[in-house]
DNA sequence: AGCACGCCGACT
DNA sequence: GTCGGCGTGCTC
């Protein structure tokens, strides 16, 4: 027997299957999704692969595998990785790792502690200490000063750890050891993170009637066991968590899995205590990004060997190894964190369409603000809609305002908060309630101009205006990371008039301080939530120590539930709407909607302040009345019009590299791959010309872009893969090249 | 990727 | 003569 095999590589040369003979002693135990180990080309080490088809005999000179591996997949996953590799234009190898246990996709398990004690280990000197001895030549070796640099990232890791995920062996401990830079500790792990709690049991909530009839509707479905899509569409407030939980209950009962989706950000303790206060912790898996390696490891396992039937995740958790599925839940679908950036660049929600089909078993999507296809697919019939109107706890919807920037600036007011929200704040801070400000721009001043000759700042590294950072008294570049000086002349005309313009969180925070120095703040974005933890920190402080005011990015905008909150206010609501996308409207929308569903979610009645310079933007008038059918409406039309998604798909290729040349060589070269094919065929789509992207350099590196519009069928996506792979046969430059289905950023 | 092969300039 | 730089091709 042969073995088509796929060599784990993310090289796309070796995105292709190889012919092994499998030696008679292992026919039985090989099949499709076995994982083994190979002899490939002339090296001498073995690489690993995946069997990926069987077949009877090759017209190569075929070598033998070598043994099988651990950890295979299942016949059905691999029909999913296969799938997802066709669809979206990447490695197979890629979308075969997504489905392995975490932290074992390049390296063997064999030697995974089983038992409980283990042995961690800890920095013994403070950093500067370790990098002077490193200056004074006392640390020479290149493997000791990557194991400090690895145990001062990963604090508390365990021997066991280390040796699995890097090549740092014991031994390289120890002497780090006898030497007095590291300790090792003997301690007993226990890796679940939410052993400690202790939370009481709950009950279900009894069901309103349209909670009722949405839980029945999909009851019906699980127990038909047949495949339906299903959008619950409800305000936020009306209770499509209970319905998610007791749609959980009842597929546990039938002794099946559930497995809920949820974006990243609102993954917090809080949220998932819900869950364990009603099912106990012992049957729920906790999948995302923030966990360690074993942390994960050991909810993968704890769901591949039938102790969690709740699977609660971010994204990737769509991959949990479950065994008999019986639901598929995506809270606030419209969330753009469940597409990846990264290849394989997947859409989840697509993912759990292909599973849920699949398994035979139903797909319930859940938002207050669906997104504009899912919605249209409701519309259609697609999709059947379940429909919640009222608040589940009777409180009120808050009363938004629109404040018009313009007429603040007509009567002189050039600070960023107009008079009406100077007043609101004003009564909060008399009324001892709390208020969050939402501005979408982190730094201070958002770009420095010289007013002499106009001339802007930019980072050197990419085509970007350089934000300037008061507090560090330095320019950033939110892109690469870039920071250098602030110039106190103009480095074109040495004009002293250099000035910085726009508002960042930094001086919107300056300004409260300014305007209300009473006031108690506090500031959240990317730069005061890079420790671990402190996301969750900051939320808890401003709610157990009464802050007065919150100041945020995005990151105010979701999860959290702040009883005393009773005013919200946009600082510029018009930031995501110039940005050149066509979903800005649905982001500037969902934005608003959200962030006014931060306020007044008790008996109190919230008050929304909405800032903007564009009072007639649809999107921001219908989110002023809480009212999405009027928004999508205009949405929907304005779609079709302009023929973007749910009309056709965006098939978007990026390419970039450091050579502004090569980039417009190979995007000139798969235009013309593409636009050939597309006219020898019956395929209907609408190529655009190479372009440069609107952040044309990035990193120092040059970014063109190549778009079709067309409805990715099946034709569509062979004859793309068709012309990649023809590009893509010997090349060898430093292009690069990424195929993206959908984009989330068109930037 | 990793490795070998082969073509060309530099140099003990 | 031959050492080594890197462009190109191949891996079942």
């Amino acid at each position: 027997m042969i073995a088509e095999v796929v060599i784990n590589s993310t090289v796309k040369n070796l995105d292709r299957v190889f012919d092994y003979a499998i030696p008679v002693e292992m026919e039985d135990e090989i099949e499709i999704g076995s994982r083994v180990l190979i002899p490939f080309g002339r090296s001498t080490n073995y690489e690993e692969g995946f069997v990926v088809g069987l077949k009877e005999k090759s017209d190569y000179e075929v070598k033998e595998i070598l043994r099988i591996q651990e950890e295979e997949l299942s016949n059905q996953e691999m029909k999913l990785a296969k799938w997802m590799a066709n669809r979206y234009f990447c490695n197979l190898s890629d979308c075969i790792k997504l489905m392995l246990p975490p932290g074992t996709a390049t390296k063997k398990i064999e030697n995974r502690a089983k038992d409980k004690k283990v042995q961690v280990v800890y920095l013994k000197k403070n950093i500067e200490q370790i990098k002077e001895a490193i200056q004074k030549k006392e640390i020479k070796s290149a493997k000791q000063i990557k194991a400090l640099n690895f145990i001062k990232k990963n604090s508390g890791v365990t021997i066991q750890e280390i040796e699995l995920f890097t090549d740092i062996s014991r031994s390289i401990i120890k002497t780090l050891e006898k030497n007095g830079y590291v300790e090792i500790l003997e301690k007993t792990i226990e890796r679940n993170p939410f052993l400690h709690k202790v939370l009481e049991r709950t009950e279900k909530l009894h069901l309103t009637e349209e909670q009722q009839y949405a839980y029945q509707q999909v009851e019906k479905a699980i127990d038909e066991k047949k495949h339906e899509s299903f959008l619950l569409y409800g305000i936020t407030g009306s209770g499509k968590t209970e319905v998610y939980m007791q749609l959980i209950e009842k597929v546990v009962r039938m002794g099946r899995a559930a497995i809920l989706l949820v974006p990243e950000i609102s993954l917090t303790p809080q949220m998932v205590d819900r869950f364990i206060a009603r099912f106990g912790q012992e049957t729920i898996a906790v999948l995302h990004s923030k966990l360690s390696i074993g942390e994960r490891y050991d909810g993968w396992q704890k769901i591949k060997d039938g102790r969690a039937n709740i699977i609660i995740g971010a994204r990737s958790a769509i991959f949990a190894p479950v065994k008999d599925l019986g639901i598929i839940i995506i809270d606030e679908e419209h969330d753009s964190s469940y597409k990846s950036e990264t290849n394989p660049r997947y859409h989840a929600k697509e993912i759990a369409k292909k599973i849920a089909q699949e398994k035979e078993i139903p797909l319930l999507l859940g938002s207050a603000t669906p997104d504009i296809t899912t919605f249209y697919e409701a519309q259609e019939g697609k999709i059947t809609k379940l429909v919640l109107t009222k608040r589940a706890n009777e409180s009120n919807l808050p009363e938004i305002r629109l404040v018009d920037l313009r007429e603040e600036l007509a009567i002189g007011n050039r600070s960023m908060i107009s008079r009406y929200l100077y007043q609101e704040i004003e009564n909060n801070l008399k009324n001892k309630k709390q208020t969050i400000l939402f501005l979408n721009r982190r730094g201070f001043s958002t770009f420095i101009m010289c007013r002499e000759c106009g001339y802007t700042l930019k980072c050197k590294n990419c085509n970007i205006s350089l934000t300037y950072h008061k507090k560090e008294e330095i320019l950033k570049c939110h892109y690469c990371n870039h920071q250098e000086k602030v110039p106190t002349v103009c480095p074109v005309c040495g004009s002293s008039k250099i000035k910085h313009f726009g508002t960042g969180t930094q001086k919107l925070e300056m300004e409260i301080n300014h305007l209300f120095p009473n006031a108690t703040t506090i500031r959240m974005d990317i730069d005061t939530v890079t420790k671990k933890n402190s996301h969750e920190d900051i939320l808890n402080r401003f709610k157990n120590e009464n802050i007065d005011i919150l100041i945020g990015t995005q990151m105010v905008v979701k999860g959290h539930h702040f009883p005393n909150v009773t005013l919200v206010g946009v600082i510029a609501a018009d930031s995501s709407l110039n940005i050149d996308d066509y979903r800005a409207e649905e982001r500037t929308f969902d934005l608003i909607v959200q962030v006014a569903g931060r306020a007044g979610r008790e008996k109190e009645k919230g008050r929304v302040l909405i800032q903007t310079y564009n009072p007639d933007a649809y999107s921001i008038r219908y989110a002023q009345k809480q009212n999405y059918d009027l928004f999508y409406n205009a949405e929907i039309k304005m779609r079709k019009q302009l023929k973007y998604p749910p009309f056709c798909d965006i098939i978007m290729f990026g390419i970039s590299g450091e050579e502004e040349e090569k980039v417009k060589e190979m995007s000139n070269q798969i235009y013309a791959a593409i636009k050939k094919k597309i006219e020898s065929s019956q395929i209907e789509a609408n190529l655009g010309l190479p372009m440069p992207a609107p952040i044309d350099k990035i990193k120092n590196r040059f970014r063109y872009r190549i778009i079709i519009k067309a409805i990715l069928t099946s034709d569509l996506i062979q004859m793309i893969n068709e012309c990649l792979k023809e590009n893509f046969k010997t090349n060898r430059t430093k292009t690069r090249v990424i195929t993206d289905v959908n984009p989330m950023n068109m930037l």
